[in-house]
DNA sequence: CCGATTTCAGCCTTGGGGCC
DNA sequence: GGCCCCAAGGCTGAAATCGG
């Protein structure tokens, strides 16, 4: 480590095992204690931040007045003058490329997408140090109020807010580790990340599902050409299927003939399709999934259509796999509409079939292997809907 | 084991092309 | 002109993983 003339530097105490500052002020060397134990990271920490810790806590310690600093300069200014210290831009993209192999291509483009945001509003040239809890805390004031240059005036919703706040936490608590800073300001209380509130899930009761249904067949009997009656029949058995099996759509559409066992009664997911990407499942898992009774009937006559013709179970009236479930959702809606049910998404298909499967008596842990969670907190979370009240027993108990 | 964080995927919007 | 398919970008919900 350096001794510049003037500066501070990690001053050696063998009786000690916290590490010291020593400066020479006015030609009078003043030492102070950090507090800090001697470890790797603190040492690494105090060589690159001697002069500014050492100012705040001779200050803090009285051992030193203000005008003592040099060149009249605030101590805010020092810690950001230090010429050693990186920048946003430059440290963020290092940062963010050196932890690059645990994201897919869609999500790195996504951070790379937020960290450049970030960068228009805190400046590429912001030396790492000098990002404060309370600008933190201010950035995600005004995200929330839409009030950044991006924005347009949308205000951010605090999910939004916490995925930035991800992608500057990703880089921040990286610095610390490198030794750049000594605490993380994200993790400030002021700075603290936005609550979020969670909402039951929308489900369809079974006679909701039948209107749905029934608004399919309209669609498809009352269409003019080819292709939308092609569309909606489609459409028919894929939302009785993701009733019945709690599918992804993204798996719902990936599925092809050989992953479907007929005699044994189960379908073997592993394929996702996403803007026409063919990729393994969300978390990278297969599984298998019961071909309970009523799916079966579902993908019996759905093979009288396409069986002969692809490997997958699912066209386009071009006689092409579905690239994505968007034309899914849009007509979902319309569909919704057209039978006078809430208007929700295909996904509420899922959660409908969780939901019923409880109420009918199916066990958590079938109902975990059937949706793949690693967990059953995930699927009582997100999945079920008002649980109906099994009447009848309870009727039956009788004081 | 649970809440917080991080990553992945669906949803929404815009827009264009093709078909009937 | 209406309807469906496809693409792409950005927002946000779903869900795995982290960390205490």
């Amino acid at each position: 480590m350096s001794r510049r003339k003037g500066c501070a530097y990690i001053w050696e105490r063998k009786d000690t095992r916290v590490l010291w500052l020593c400066r020479y002020v006015n030609k009078k060397p003043v030492r102070v204690s950090t507090g800090l134990p001697d470890t790797k990271q603190n040492r690494l920490f105090l060589n690159r931040n001697a002069e500014s810790e050492f100012w705040r806590i001779a200050l803090e310690q009285g051992k030193v007045e203000p005008d003592q600093i040099p060149n009249n300069s605030s101590l805010s200014i020092i810690m950001q003058q230090d010429p050693a210290m990186p920048k946003l831009r430059e440290y963020g993209e290092y940062t963010l490329n050196a932890t690059l192999s645990g994201r897919s291509t869609k999500t790195q483009q996504d951070v790379k997408k937020k960290f450049n945001r970030i960068c228009l509003y805190f400046g590429d040239e912001t030396p790492i140090n000098s990002i404060t809890a309370t600008m933190i805390a201010e950035w995600q004031t005004k995200l929330s109020q839409g009030k950044v240059s991006y924005q347009n005036g949308k205000p951010y919703s605090n999910k939004t807010i916490i995925n930035y706040r991800s992608v500057l936490n990703t880089i921040l608590s990286a610095a610390v580790d490198d030794g750049l800073i000594q605490r993380n300001p994200m993790e400030s209380r002021i700075a603290k990340a936005p609550r979020i509130i969670k909402k039951i899930p929308t489900v369809y009761s079974l006679e909701e599902i039948r209107a749905l249904l029934e608004s399919c067949r309209h669609y498809a009997k009352n269409a003019r050409n080819f292709q939308t009656e092609w569309a909606w029949k489609q459409m028919f058995y894929m939302l009785k299927l993701g009733f019945f099996t709690g599918l992804r759509s993204g798996e719902l559409i990936a599925l092809q003939w050989h992953d479907i066992n007929f005699d044994q009664n189960y379908i073997h997911v592993q394929r996702r399709i996403r803007d026409g990407d063919e990729d393994l499942p969300k978390g990278y898992k297969k599984r298998f999934v019961d071909l309970l009774p009523q799916a079966k009937e579902v993908l019996k006559t759905q093979q009288l259509l396409t069986g002969l013709k692809s490997k997958w179970v699912w066209l386009t009236y071009q006689g092409n796999p579905y690239s994505s479930t968007d034309s899914l959702d849009e007509m979902f809606k319309k569909a919704c509409r057209h039978a006078g049910v809430k208007v929700g998404k295909f996904y509420n298909m899922r959660h409908s079939f969780a939901t019923l499967m409880i109420e009918n008596g199916m066990s958590e842990s079938w109902l975990i292997q059937n949706t793949g969670h690693v967990d059953i907190s995930t699927t009582r979370d997100y999945y079920f809907g008002k649980i109906k009240p099994n009447l009848d027993a309870i009727n039956k108990l009788v004081v």
